[in-house]
DNA sequence: TACATATATTACCCATAGGTAACTTATTTG
DNA sequence: CAAATAAGTTACCTATGGGTAATATATGTA
């Protein structure tokens, strides 16, 4: 992709592909398998659908994208499990939610969950090592975040 | 959409779609005509095609689309321009790009193009004033910013 | 062990959002 | 004004990422 301005999401969607990433979709795949074998140590087609809220013949699909990946281990009615390979990947991808989950705690909003599910996919790697150290700026200036939260509750009707 | 939750992007894309939104890429027709429209009063298919990086059919479908929507007026071999109510629209895209942008440029990112084209279309309104509260803080509060950016020199390289 | 049930797969369907090739309409120019 | 060129549309293709219905396999129990 010539070095151009695209002004496009799907512009940087195929810019991504290309460098043969995860699409969104399948990162959301792998954050949850890394979250549930990381307790239990697989997982099975049909919790992984309930967890996603998606029925088990996508998730059948995309296990098998993923054991392509060699991002898990799968065998026809078996159990998923994680490569070492897969273990990193999740790792890296929990602690992309948990970056952006916290920032947005610090802006002050409630509900988070939507948001960070939507936005983790789209940060580049630079954007979260920023954001990452944001989060420790704030963590190592607590009258930051108190200077921050008197401003909001001055000025959060005024919009 | 019960009140669940979803742990993944399509969950809260089709959340959106329910609610009659724009898509990521409609929205990125409608702020680049905006862009222009600000300018000029009018857009045609090619050059939109070109702006946007994309091939002239897919104007044409698209802005068919933007037009039942009421966002755009539209004639065959005619020329792109914007209702009021697409105008309304456009304005609220445009903020809602310059406050992605702002908050990335303030994280400390040189190239910001990329992720605000991706994160815009991904933040909730709540989230939006938020981030817009959060630039107004910075602006009003360089000394934060004065000790933001020695943070980031002390810690740049250890993460 | 046989049958019922739970789990997983396969074969199809849909929508979005892009693409190309062929065709039509509009505009420019000799 | 006719021909050439530019602009736009239409028909049809692709890929992703969901869905359902039907089928296959595995597991639990009488
Ligand atoms: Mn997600
Ligand atoms: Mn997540
Ligand atoms: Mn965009
Ligand atoms: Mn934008």
């Amino acid at each position: 992709m010539d070095n151009k301005d695209f002004y496009t999401v799907r512009g940087y969607q195929i810019h991504k592909k290309n460098e043969k990433m995860l699409t969104p979709s399948m990162e959301d795949y792998m954050e949850m398998i890394y979250r549930v074998c990381r307790k239990n140590g697989y997982i099975r087609i049909n919790v992984l659908a309930e967890r996603l809220n998606v029925q088990a013949p996508s998730v059948s699909r995309v296990v098998e994208k993923l054991k392509a990946r060699k991002l898990i281990s799968y065998e026809k009615y078996g159990v998923v499990q994680l490569t070492d390979k897969g273990k990193q990947v999740g790792a890296f991808l929990l602690k992309r939610h948990k970056a952006v989950e916290a920032f947005l705690k610090f802006l002050g909003l409630q509900e988070t969950l939507m948001d960070t599910e939507m936005i983790e996919h789209n940060i580049s790697v630079e954007t979260l090592k920023k954001l990452i150290l944001f989060n420790r700026f704030i963590q190592s200036h607590p009258e930051v975040l108190t200077q921050y939260h008197e401003f909001l509750n001055k000025n959060q009707d005024r919009l």
